[in-house]
DNA sequence: CGAACGGTTGATACGGCTCAAGTCTGGTGG
DNA sequence: CCACCAGACTTGAGCCGTATCAACCGTTCG
């Protein structure tokens, strides 16, 4: 991944005093000093519950989230009462990068299970990194990667069915968590089926079918919130989209 | 829009004196000697031409490129020979955004039009947004914004269907447009049908079928490539989903 | 002139949404 | 501790939107 010769993030993860500060100091040589640095400006919170919101859809935007533990939903509440959902957020990553632009949260952020959140103020964080260049690189880093994987989720809805759709989000929720050291193959779902639906683009009763179907298919065992991975590479071949599609592929 | 009370974007775009910067420069108040720092690194190119790249995939990231007239298309090519359209950039739009994560990009970038492109290293951009602080801060925007329009164009593909996502593509366009001073009633489509289709997560058909009943019903008049909106409030309603959608809208 | 390509139009098939029952689980109160 | 209820999930049947297949038209270009 990481052309320019530095620590690996695995490294550095283990580097990070608080395992909140990894996604921001993950791939650079930061200092010990510049750490520290970065360490006192993080506020740590009290832990919050299923239900609390981060921040709410029109709020000033202040701070950047990251999740230490637990699980964040994203969304934005569309005027006829229902909502989009937006994105999951395990522990490790950042919330709130796309409220810089208008200096107002565009969508609502919901704690799914309790979890320990940890609140970056902005403002100090961008004083921050004036003075120390790794960092700011690490930031425009943090903001490239997210607007990639968007771009991700965005071909996953434009031109995926509905299994290869599920097939993915499962196979990422699987490799995030990994990468934070929980299981790949066994974990349990925070969100509701509604939830996978309404992010993935698909009915409830299109999400849980699926489910069933990929149970019997010996791709993997579910029961309720409780997932265990059986055969991943099947998974894969899924999403990689060994099937056949819709069309949609040409060139100018 | 901008909270923050400095001049406004069109007063700035004037400002700049190369209009390739605007989009850099737009909400900020740069000092003119940090304008001139600005513009002393970026390149001005020759002209590209249709089907000349900016880039291609896995290319090594070295610039961020900004349109200056013409249009360009992002797309990452699939591995069975197809591709995915990521999206159309129209004169002020910076390309190259999500390649700073990985320090490759990520994507291709195709020239649709004889089109004139500013090229801005980004390693000298860095450099000067370290010293440069609104300068930074405007790189965290530009950065932010593409985010959520990506998350916007998120939304479109997962929850809206074929009518309301042409009807937004064209608004869409049409804004842009106009805010580059260009006409917001009467322009060309640089792109083919089959790449909106690509772009929108549509058969070309679809599109095709769209623009005939658009047409039919008075919103617009179409002959080939030329466009001319004749009801922009109708396709505004098309878009804000006036009409019952799918479903897919509940909590958690 | 003919071939290639982009675009339009029609007929048909099918994936996934919708509607409609159920089933299971967890929480609450008697 | 059980009865009850509400909400999450599952399962089935049918329908609708859009992809697909196919034919055709107009334009461009060699």
């Amino acid at each position: 991944m990481s052309q320019r010769k530095v620590i690996s993030l695995d490294d550095l993860r283990v580097a990070c005093r608080n395992c909140s500060l990894t996604s921001l100091c993950l791939p650079m040589g930061l200092a010990p000093e510049d750490i520290e640095r970065l360490d006192e400006i993080v506020k740590r919170n009290r832990p919050l519950h299923r239900g609390d919101f981060l921040f709410r859809e029109g709020d000033r935007f202040r701070s950047l989230f990251v999740v230490k533990t637990g699980s964040v939903k994203t969304f934005a509440p569309s005027p006829e009462g229902g909502e989009q959902v937006l994105g999951f957020h395990l522990p490790g990553e950042v919330i709130g990068l796309d409220a810089i632009d208008k200096d107002a949260h565009a969508c609502s952020a919901k704690v799914l299970e309790t979890s320990a959140i940890c609140e970056i103020p902005f403002a100090r964080l961008e004083e921050l990194t004036m003075s120390i260049p790794s960092l700011q690189h690490q930031m425009y880093r943090l903001l490239s990667k997210e607007i990639g994987q968007d771009t991700e989720l965005l071909l996953l809805l434009g031109k995926k069915n509905a299994e290869e759709r599920l097939a993915a989000f499962l196979l990422s929720l699987s490799k995030r968590l990994h990468k934070r050291g929980l299981s790949a193959t066994d974990f349990y779902l925070s969100m509701s089926r509604h939830e996978i639906g309404n992010y993935l683009g698909l009915a409830v009763e299109t999400v849980s079918r699926l489910f069933t179907r990929f149970q019997d298919d010996g791709l993997m065992r579910v029961d309720r919130k409780h997932i265990q991975i059986i055969d991943q590479d099947a998974l894969e071949a899924l999403v990689g989209g060994i099937g056949q599609h819709r069309r949609q592929q040409q060139q100018s």
